[in-house]
DNA sequence: TAAATACTAGACCGTCCAGTTTGATATTTA
DNA sequence: TAAATATCAAACTGGACGGTCTAGTATTTA
C-alpha cells in the first residue's frame, strides 16, 4: 500500500494553480464581493464546475487565494540574519531592513492584500489572523531578534521588541494610512532612502538611550 | 421674495436624519456591500421610496452617512490649544493629547469607519479623502501646532510636523493594525496610560535632541 | 377647495450571482 | 474493455438587491 492511487482521472494540479492564481488577482483587484465565481472560472480558462471540484465554495477559494499570497510577502529574514553576523553597524543594519520594509509597505499588491484583509476581517477572522502572523508578526519578530543581538545583553528582550515595533511604526508613519486610503502613491527611491535614514537615526537614538541607561 | 417656500408638503427633516442615522449604523456594522436599501428603509422606519426621495441612490447615501460620521470623530482641538497656553509642560501636554488620540484609535466605531473607508477607498476615493482630511490630517495639524509652540522658535515647522507624525505613529504602534485586522481588543485604561507615557517620553527625547542641536 | 408635493405599502423589473444539474467527452486504473 | 473520476459547456434554481412604479393617503401653500 505504498501508493494508494485513487481510481479514475486525477485532478489536474495545473488547473488548481491556474484557478488559485486567477482568484488571487481578482480578489485583490476587485475585492471579495465584486468577484464572482463565473469570472474566476473564465479568467482561469476552466469551467465553473472545475472550480467547484477544486474548492468547496467561494469562501474556501478566498481563504486559499489569500493564504497563498501571504506566503510571498515576507521580509527576507535570511538576509537579515546574515547582516547581523557580518560587519554592519546597527545603523546600517536598520537602514537595510528599513528599506526592505518600506518597499514592502509601498508595494501596490501588498496594499491590495491589506485592503482585502481589513475589509473581510469581520467575515473571515481566520484569514486575517493568518495574514497577520505570516506578515507583520513574522517581520517584527525577526527585527527584534536583530536589535536584541546588537544590544549584546544590555537590552532586555522586552525593550528590543518595543524598539522593533517603534521602528516599524516610524517607517509606516502617515504613508501607510494614506496609501490604504488611496491618497498617496508609492515614494520614489530617494524619498524612501531619506525617510528610512531619518527613522533609523531616531531608533538609534532611543537604542543608545536605553543601553546607556543600563550602565 | 424673502422666503420662496416651495409648494406642497415639505420633506421631513426628521426622516432625513432617521435615514442617515440608520444608514451610518448599518454601513459601519455590515459594510457597504452587505447593506441593502430595503434594510436601511426598514431600520429607519420609513418607506423605501422616501429613502430615494432624500438620497439619489446607494452611493449618495453612503457618502452622506460616512461624512456625517466623520464630523463626530476628531480630537478636541480646543482643549489642546488651551493646554499650550496653560502651565502644562510639553510632556504633560503630549500625555494629554496622546490619551485622547489612543482612545480615538481604539474606539470600535472609529475602527469600523476606518475599515469601511479602506474597503471602499477604490470605489469611493472622494469619501476616503474626505475622511482623511476630517480625521488624521486635522489631528496631525493641531498636534504639530502644539509641538511647534513648545519649540519656541528653535524648532522648524518641518521638524515639528515630523515629530507630530512620529508621535502618532508611535501611539498607533502595532495596536492599530491589529485592531483593523480584528485580532486585538481595546486596551484597558492602565495599559493606555502606560503606552502613552512610553511614547511621550520617546518623543520628548527626540524633541530635546532636535532643539539642542540648534543651539 | 385645488394644486403640489411627501409619504406609505407593496408589487414589480432586471440583473447579478452562488451553487447545482445534466449530458457529453476525456483520462486514468484495474 | 469497464469502472471511476475529471472536465466541459450550458442550462437552471433560488434568492438577493438596486431601483422604479402604482395607487392611495397626508400635508402644505395659494
Amino acid at each position: 500500500m505504498a501508493t494508494t492511487r485513487k481510481q479514475g482521472r486525477p485532478k489536474s494540479e495545473e488547473k488548481y494553480h491556474l484557478i488559485l492564481h486567477a482568484a488571487s488577482c481578482l480578489f485583490l483587484k476587485e475585492g471579495f464581493a465584486n468577484t464572482s465565481m463565473d469570472t474566476v472560472a473564465k479568467a482561469s480558462g476552466v469551467s465553473k464546475q472545475t472550480v467547484y471540484s477544486h474548492f468547496e465554495g467561494k469562501d474556501a477559494l478566498f481563504k486559499a487565494a489569500i493564504s497563498s499570497k501571504c506566503r510571498s510577502y515576507q521580509l527576507d529574514t535570511q538576509q537579515l540574519i546574515d547582516a547581523t553576523s557580518g560587519s554592519l553597524s546597527l545603523l546600517e543594519c536598520l537602514r537595510k531592513v528599513g528599506c526592505q520594509f518600506v518597499r514592502l509597505l509601498q508595494d501596490p499588491e501588498a496594499i491590495a492584500i491589506f485592503r482585502v484583509i481589513i475589509a473581510e476581517a469581520v467575515n473571515s477572522p481566520h484569514v486575517a489572523t493568518l495574514f497577520y502572523q505570516a506578515g507583520p508578526e513574522a517581520s517584527l519578530s525577526t527585527l527584534s531578534d536583530v536589535i536584541e543581538k546588537f544590544g549584546e545583553g544590555s537590552l532586555s528582550r522586552d525593550i528590543a521588541q518595543q524598539l522593533a515595533v517603534d521602528y516599524c511604526a516610524l517607517l509606516k508613519g502617515e504613508y501607510h494610512t494614506m496609501m490604504l486610503c488611496g491618497i498617496q502613491s508609492p515614494l520614489q527611491d530617494e524619498a524612501i532612502t531619506a525617510h528610512v535614514n531619518s527613522a533609523a537615526e531616531k531608533i538609534l537614538l532611543l537604542f543608545t538611550h536605553y543601553t546607556q541607561q543600563r550602565n
